[in-house]
DNA sequence: TTCTATT
């Protein structure tokens, strides 16, 4: 009974326009023409893997002996553009997407790419494909795929099991799991869950639904919060599952990414490197396998052969407000590449400050990068009216910097400062910080008012205006 | 002990 326009009229009878508007955001132009028609249930495939120098063009000849294409799009970041290594791609028939994915997926691995290329439906295709995806944790270094899968098979049809492994092979001793659907996912948990401990493991297996992309984002930003060296015991509160601070910075991830055009904003009087500039360096400044390498997991040769790597650490570091004002994903990944590069580990790295600057081949360039800094903070910038910050009750051990550390996820911070007793060079717990523009201090205000840390409460509030008069 | 990416 299906009805298969068997000779389509180019003219589709009423609405299915396709999404013509190929956006020519900055380059020229994709390599999709969707001006044919797509089967009803045509699949949209997801294509991992990508060199991120490929773009669709190069991409197409490769898809287009399996049917013809409907859409193909590289997946770029919103702000920079930078590729980010996958793509979307549709066929005109279902069936070429299907053919598609049994020739290519995991059975062929592109120029440059560690990794085979992955060819399957989009995530979209199938609505909730992430409650049926379990993370593992507290396996056994030498488990395999195999031994996970026999561990699991029982309790349903696994579509997916890979263990996580470090750039030199090793497990990670964590895996992921993902069952054909929930119920299996359910299943399994249940049953395995705390039930036996691995040789050589530290603790019972853990089995559970793996992080959503939020939880995962929010945990690094609250492994970032913990590198800065802020963190002090009480802003875990044992009575909120994710800190209020974590909670304000993903809101304030998305209040940034509906209005990034603010960061393009005149005022990078703060910043001797403009945000913009910081981006070429640490995304395009570098050839694309290096980089590729870089931002996951690094290669230890690279670091002793070159200081390009070493550069983009310290880059990252010194202007760690690119991260919240470009809201980037791809700054983001640079400054955990830069965090991560020393050691593949997260954990070591979480350590303290100290780990971010271990290589001592990268002081000159920190030095160098870093020096315009305390020179722009004495400066003392003032934002206008509205957008500068009065805080009290700051910890004791806060500093300028810890200061704009803490504000920077709110916005484009001109200045902070903490004053301090001359006489004891003591922090007197207050400072002021200034944004380049009302709104994120309002943000500010509304997210950090109160916070508490340790036995105090911030006092969050907007500077009094030098003229205003204090009596009223 | 949470991945290479999902408009």
């Amino acid at each position: 009974m299906a009805r298969l326009p068997a000779s389509e009229p180019r003219r589709p009878v009423q609405q299915p326009q396709p999404p013509a508007r190929a956006s020519p955001m900055s380059s020229g132009g994709g390599g999709s023409e969707p001006e044919a028609m797509k089967d009803l249930d045509a699949i949209k495939l997801f294509v991992g893997q990508i060199p991120r120098n490929l773009e669709e063009k190069d991409l197409k000849p490769l898809f287009e002996q399996f049917g013809r294409i409907y859409e193909l799009t590289v997946l770029k970041d919103r702000y920079t553009g930078m590729h980010k290594g996958c793509a979307f791609l549709t066929y005109c028939a279902r069936d070429s997407a299907i053919k598609a994915q049994m020739a290519l997926h995991e059975q062929k691995t592109l120029p440059g790419m560690a990794r085979p290329i992955q060819v399957k439906p989009a995530d979209s295709e199938s609505r909730g494909g992430r409650d049926r995806k379990l993370f593992v944790g507290m396996l056994n270094k030498q488990q395999s795929e195999q031994d996970i899968l026999r561990l699991f098979e029982p309790f349903g049809v696994i579509d997916e099991c890979t263990v996580l492994r470090g750039p030199d092979g090793n497990s990670k001793g964590c895996a992921f799991v993902k069952f054909s659907s929930h119920t299996e996912a359910q299943a399994a948990i249940q049953a395995l869950h705390g039930s036996q401990t691995m040789p050589g493991a530290s603790s019972s297996l853990v089995v559970k639904f793996a992080d959503t992309d939020k939880e995962r984002t929010l945990r690094r930003m609250q492994q970032m919060v913990g590198q800065l060296g802020i963190l002090a015991p009480s802003f875990a509160l044992p009575f909120s599952p994710y800190s209020t601070y974590a909670q304000a910075l993903m809101q304030q991830q998305s209040v940034l990414s509906a209005s990034h055009g603010n960061f393009v904003s005149p005022t990078l009087a703060f910043s001797p490197c403009p945000i913009q500039q910081i981006g070429t360096i640490t995304l395009n400044g570098l050839p694309p396998a290096p980089l590729a390498q870089t931002s996951g997991l690094h290669s230890p040769p690279l670091l002793g052969t070159t200081a390009v790597p070493g550069m983009v650490a310290p880059i990252a570091n010194s202007f760690a407000s690119v991260v919240p004002i470009s809201n980037s994903h791809a700054t983001l990944e640079a400054v955990y590449a830069n965090g991560l590069v020393p050691c593949t580990g997260t954990r070591r790295c979480r350590q303290g400050p100290q780990a971010v600057y271990p290589a001592t081949s990268i002081t000159p360039v920190a030095q160098t990068i870093s020096h315009p800094l305390p020179i722009i903070q004495q400066q003392q910038r003032e934002g206008p009216e509205g957008c500068n910050l009065f805080i009290y009750h700051l910890p004791q051990e806060f500093g300028d910097n810890e200061l704009m550390q803490m504000f920077l996820p709110f916005g484009n911070i001109i200045s902070s400062k903490v004053f301090m007793d001359r006489a004891t060079n003591q922090s007197k717990c207050f400072g002021f910080v200034s944004f380049d523009n009302p709104s994120s201090a309002q943000t500010a205000i509304q997210a950090m008012n109160g916070f508490q840390i340790g036995m105090k409460r911030l006092k969050v509030q907007l500077k009094r205006p030098k003229d205003a008069t204090q009596t009223y």
